[in-house]
DNA sequence: CGCGCAACCTGTCTGC
DNA sequence: TGCAGACAGGTTGCGC
C-alpha cells in the first residue's frame, strides 16, 4: 500500500487524535511485528506513555513518547506498514471490530483505540529509545525527502549523476529519496516524460528540472486525492482514499494515454510491475555523463 | 561503493 | 472445479 502520499493521509488523521494521550494498555500479538524484541518486553516499555507527536519521515510513522514521571526521557515509537499494513483508529465507545490480522493494538487514556492489522506480516514496530538512536537509524536508511524545501533539480542532478541504474530503481531507492514507491514511481516519470529503463545518468539538465517537478507533481497529488487505495489502503477509519482514480498510467495497462492516446503498457523495471506510454516515454540512447 | 535479485509472508488472480 | 504458478503498493542482505 504505502508510500509518502499515502503514509502522511493518515499521520494527519492520526495527529489530532493521538497528541496528547497516555497509552493505558499496549498489546503485541505478532513477534515478527516488533522483531527483534519480545512482544511483552516492547508492551511493557510502550505501557504507560504519552504520545506527544506523531510525525512521519520517508515511508515511516515516528510516534514520539515522553515518560509521565521522568518528563526528560524521550523514545519513539517507529511503525511501517510495508505491503499491507493498515493503521485504523476506533474512537471512545466506538466497536473495535474483529480484524483476523491484527498484529498490534494500543489503548488510549481517552478510550480510543490505534490497531495495526496487517496481512502480510511485513509491516513492523520499532521501538528506539534515544533521539540518537533514531537519527542513526533514519541516517542510513532514508535519503532527501522529496516535498521538502530541499528537494530541487540541485540535489537531484546530484543523486542521478555518473549513475547506470535504471531511473525506476534509483527513484525507488529509500537510501536516495525517501517515500516514492511502486505506484509513484510511475506515475512521476509518465509527468517526465523520461522511460523507467532510462540510466539515471544519461538525463540532461532540462529534464532533471521535469523529473524534479514530476515527483512533486505526483507526489502532491496523492496527497491532494487522500491516497491510493488500489488493494488494501484504507483511511484511519476504514474508508478509502480517491488516487486510484486518478492515476495516469500505474495499474491502467490496456488503457489510453491520458496525454496522446496510446496504449499504456506494462513492463518490468527494477523487478517491478512498470506501466509507461510507449510513445510518451521512449528510450534515448545517450552517454553517461 | 554501485547494482541486481532472492527472501521475508499471505492472499488473490490467471491459465490450463 | 481444482491446482500450480505468478503477482502484489516494501525493505534487507548477500553476492558480484
Amino acid at each position: 500500500m504505502p508510500e509518502l502520499p499515502e503514509v502522511e493521509t493518515i499521520r494527519r488523521q492520526l495527529a489530532p487524535r493521538l497528541e496528547g494521550c497516555h497509552i493505558k494498555e499496549a498489546r503485541i500479538f505478532d513477534p515478527l511485528w516488533c522483531r527483534p524484541e519480545m512482544p511483552d518486553q516492547m508492551a511493557r516499555s510502550i505501557r504507560g506513555r504519552r504520545i506527544d507527536r506523531l510525525q512521519r519521515r520517508g515511508k515511516y510513522f515516528i510516534a514520539r513518547l515522553s515518560d509521565r514521571d521522568k518528563g526528560q526521557s524521550q523514545s519513539f515509537l517507529l511503525m511501517h506498514l510495508r505491503m499491507t499494513g493498515n493503521l485504523l483508529y476506533r474512537g471512545a465507545g466506538e466497536d473495535t471490530g474483529t480484524h483476523p490480522h491484527l498484529r498490534a493494538q494500543l489503548d488510549l487514556s481517552d478510550g480510543g483505540s490505534l490497531l495495526f492489522v496487517d496481512v502480510r506480516r511485513f509491516g513492523q514496530g520499532l521501538l528506539l529509545k534515544s533521539r540518537e538512536l533514531l537519527e542513526k537509524f533514519f541516517n542510513r536508511r532514508l535519503g532527501v525527502e522529496p516535498l521538502g524545501p530541499e528537494f530541487n533539480s540541485d540535489t537531484l542532478a546530484q543523486l542521478l549523476k555518473g549513475r547506470t541504474r535504471p531511473l525506476k530503481a534509483l527513484l525507488l531507492d529509500q537510501t536516495r529519496i525517501a517515500g516514492i514507491g511502486n505506484i509513484y514511481a510511475d506515475e512521476a516519470l509518465f509527468r517526465a516524460g523520461l522511460h523507467p529503463l532510462q540510466p539515471s545518468g544519461t538525463i540532461d539538465e532540462a529534464e532533471v528540472v521535469l523529473l524534479r517537478d514530476a515527483i512533486v507533481g505526483a507526489l502532491s497529488a496523492g496527497l491532494e486525492a487522500e491516497g491510493a487505495s488500489i488493494s488494501s489502503f484504507r483511511h484511519f477509519d476504514g474508508s478509502k482514499g480517491t488516487m486510484q482514480e486518478r492515476l495516469l498510467v500505474h495499474s491502467r495497462a490496456g488503457k489510453t494515454c491520458p496525454r496522446c492516446g496510446s496504449k499504456i503498457m506494462k513492463l518490468r523495471a527494477a523487478s517491478r510491475g512498470t506501466y509507461i506510454c510507449p510513445s510518451c516515454q521512449s528510450l534515448r540512447k545517450r552517454k553517461l555523463h
